[in-house]
DNA sequence: TACATGATTTAGATGAGTCTAAAAATAAAT
DNA sequence: ATTTATTTTTAGACTCATCTAAATCATGTA
């Protein structure tokens, strides 16, 4: 009944992958995301399988079932609600949460992460944005999202940034992307993730690196 | 360079059991406390012997090294560190905590344990009485202990109790084990754990279930 | 001192998670 | 529609942590 940090990882991950492909995900996108190879996921994939969390079919790559789903949500949950307490509580700074929560995002208590959910006074949001479900497995409305995230097609505006670096900033300024700023995604282009934008009826190029630290609506 | 959980588990058995032997640890100790084998032991203390982590001659039990005593104390350090958070900031009742705690000191961030520990004020003691060593590994100056831990001989008074039942109490009290009363350890039995007091020149047996819930000096 | 008893260790297996190397299936290109 | 390239899976092996069953050591007692 117990799953592994290992499974979970997995479940994580493919949940991350799936959110982007929309459908299912490669043998190969999971190697290289698990930092493994591609026999090891196979490996998994099957034992996965065989405890009902994905749907697999050989070649046809992997999809949560709904009780993989559960458990993905709820690791990414216990994740963010930690780095909440870790940045708000504990003094850390925004980059430095990440390994930590990744630990102990693993540690299994619903009484503990129901208590830490109320003493962190029910957050919605991580320190990096990401929206924090609840113990239902419910998102809050989706009301931001990174631009790296955001769906192709989407009409969207600018609602903030992560980083602050008076260089970011005046990077933004100069292309046009202020606070408040229409456009839409036109396109993503999957080997670097830069994303073609339509703002004010220009094209407009930007990068991950940029499009990663920028939040929209959705 | 990276212990696992088990390993560490196994280090912190050690570490408790030689607190009561004054000495080497057996493989049968062992595997009653580790609830497991004593061929599992056997084949654990052999991996640890070899990362230097206990010193071990076959047949003859064991004993940590100082890079093995570091290891579990620091592990003993973030287990009541958590205790107390979980007690003092997540409501959680004393006795709820152990497991959960179980699970959380084995999160490896020594940045983390810092920061939690003075988000915490610097506790000396969890919330069972325990003192929690410092940074350093270094416990707080032995001021209390509980009974059933008191070495055999000691002269001691009590300090306290962590159970406040009415039954507790009044037993105590009928027994002459009132707050502040001094005595004098006279023996330990080990098959029960129970230990002989001599209390104002009388005799008075006390059962291991009583002598653990017992704050006394040190 | 030799024997019986209990504690401990070895031998051999198992399951989880990983790897490399090789085979098989799919997708792309001519 | 073949061939080529890419992706994915199998086969076999390794480590960690565990087990059972059998062998070995240590010790107390006769």
């Amino acid at each position: 009944m117990e799953n592994s940090f290992t499974e979970e990882n997995y479940l994580k991950a493919i949940y991350k992958l799936s959110r982007r492909t929309n459908g299912g995900v490669s043998t190969n996108a999971l190697a290289e995301r698990m930092d493994t190879k591609a026999s090891s996921v196979t490996d998994m994939l099957k034992r996965l399988s065989s405890k009902k969390l994905v749907d697999y079919q050989k070649y046809q790559g992997v999809t949560l079932t709904d009780k993989g789903l559960k458990v993905a949500v709820d690791i990414i949950r216990k994740h963010r609600l930690w780095e909440v307490f870790l940045v708000e509580h504990l003094g850390f700074g925004e980059h430095e949460v990440h390994d930590v929560a990744e630990q102990m995002e693993h540690v299994s208590s619903p009484l503990l992460v129901e208590r830490l959910d109320k003493f962190l006074n029910h957050p919605k949001y991580d320190p990096h944005g990401g929206p924090i479900p609840d113990a239902d497995g419910k998102f809050p409305a989706p009301t931001r999202v990174k631009l790296d995230e955001l769906p192709v097609g989407k009409q969207s505006k600018v609602l903030g940034v992560t980083e602050h670096s008076d260089s970011f900033l005046a990077y933004l300024k100069k292309v046009g992307l202020d606070l408040g700023q229409q456009f839409t995604l036109i396109d993503r282009h999957d080997f670097d993730r830069s994303v073609d934008l339509l703002l004010n009826g220009e094209p407009l190029h930007v990068s991950h690196e940029v499009a990663r630290h920028i939040f929209v609506s959705n």
